[in-house]
DNA sequence: ACCCTTCTTGACAACCCAGTACAGAACCGC
DNA sequence: GCGGTTCTGTACTGGGTTGTCAAGAAGGGT
């Protein structure tokens, strides 16, 4: 019995969250949120309660969508583990898109993870921001290494590498990827990166 | 014939750099940079032309300085290629020192390359901090590449493997390094993360 | 049709910030 | 010692920022 919201909310994230990729945290003004989402001041801060919080809230929604891709892309049978996470690798060294159906190569200045662009501009004075990048970063990890051991059962990687580090390592190229395809290299480039690095891969010592 | 200036550039320009590195760039305010370099207005923007000024010549100077570390680490006659390839990653995945004598595992906040940092909070608007970090990363791959093809006539790499992809990957961890060092994990595991890298170049076939 | 609750909009005040201008201080050369 | 030139510190201004507030709009329930 009263005056229904007349924006989508998930929309309205959405939207910031391209902004703040674009122009940072401190390189976004409540306004330039209002321009980008269509909110009026007094409707974003009765919603989300300013500026921080848009992002906070922006943040939850991204770390939820970011689970589903490795998770996805990468779960299933252990015959196929290897080929998955050739696939995965490929894919993300191109960046986290902002919605699963636009690619994220579309425009570079947004590709890379949000939640790493803003733990390095804000998480040294936000513990806030550093555990919830924390966070996006252990759900990767954590799917990587799951599938790493599912290529080991199926014999296509050393079992006596520790998956665990790999699983590190990977998610270090990938995240290295953001910042190295940033500006001045081709999606060639990264294409080339994924494959060294799935290329390095150990295999298992046939015989 | 006339009074000299009282500081010394270099030392202004560190201590900058150090404010830039722990607060990003629209993070710090300008009398931040006079209150860390004690350093009045007046004479900011008479010897830097104002806060942009200071982050160009200290990128300038940063870059001077990176240059050195990858040069005088990697260079040298082919037998110790590979060993001096392992001792360089070792300590690059420890970020980037502000100070060639002071180690940068002493505050973590501020181990994370300075271009790199820079160009992801202001370089999709800022051409030039774009070109300069890019220069960084050019320097390092390319000192990289040239110990990679050191190792290779040495026999420790194998020699079908493209030195400039293996570099770029190196590259790619290292500065992966940063950002999933930022935060969370200990020094330990990028050590650990360095050797798994390390450990994955392609070594040659011995018959 | 009416009322009440919630949303929306625009304006407002306090604050911070970058850059400038001006006055004083320090140093070198003579 | 003195003049001139440069450096240093501070006060000022115009613009932009954040967060709040009050008035109007819009819809649901009765």
């Amino acid at each position: 019995m009263a005056r229904p919201r007349s924006f989508d909310r998930d929309h309205v994230l959405h939207a910031a969250e391209r902004q703040f990729r674009a122009s940072g945290y401190n390189g976004t003004s409540v306004d330039d949120i209002s321009a980008a989402t269509g909110l009026g001041r007094g409707s974003l801060y009765a919603a989300f309660d300013g500026k921080r919080g848009v992002l906070m809230q922006a943040m939850g929604g991204y770390f939820a969508r970011l689970g589903e891709g490795p998770r996805k892309m990468l779960a299933g049978p252990d015959e196929g583990a290897l080929e998955r996470l050739h696939a995965y690798l490929l894919r993300a060294v191109h960046g986290v898109p902002l919605a699963p159906d636009v690619p994220p190569a579309s425009d570079r200045t947004g590709a890379a993870c949000f939640a790493a662009k803003m733990a390095l501009e804000i998480g040294a004075s936000d513990p806030e921001v550093q555990r919830l990048a924390s966070d996006c970063f252990s759900v990767v990890r954590t799917a990587v290494a799951e599938c790493v051991r599912a290529a080991q059962r199926n014999g296509d990687i050393d079992p006596d590498a520790d998956p665990d580090d790999l699983a590190y390592l990977l998610l270090t190229v990938i995240r290295g990827s953001d910042v190295v395809g940033a500006y001045g290299h081709s999606p060639d480039r990264l294409t080339s990166i994924a494959e060294s690095a799935f290329a390095l891969l150990p295999r298992p010592r046939h015989h």
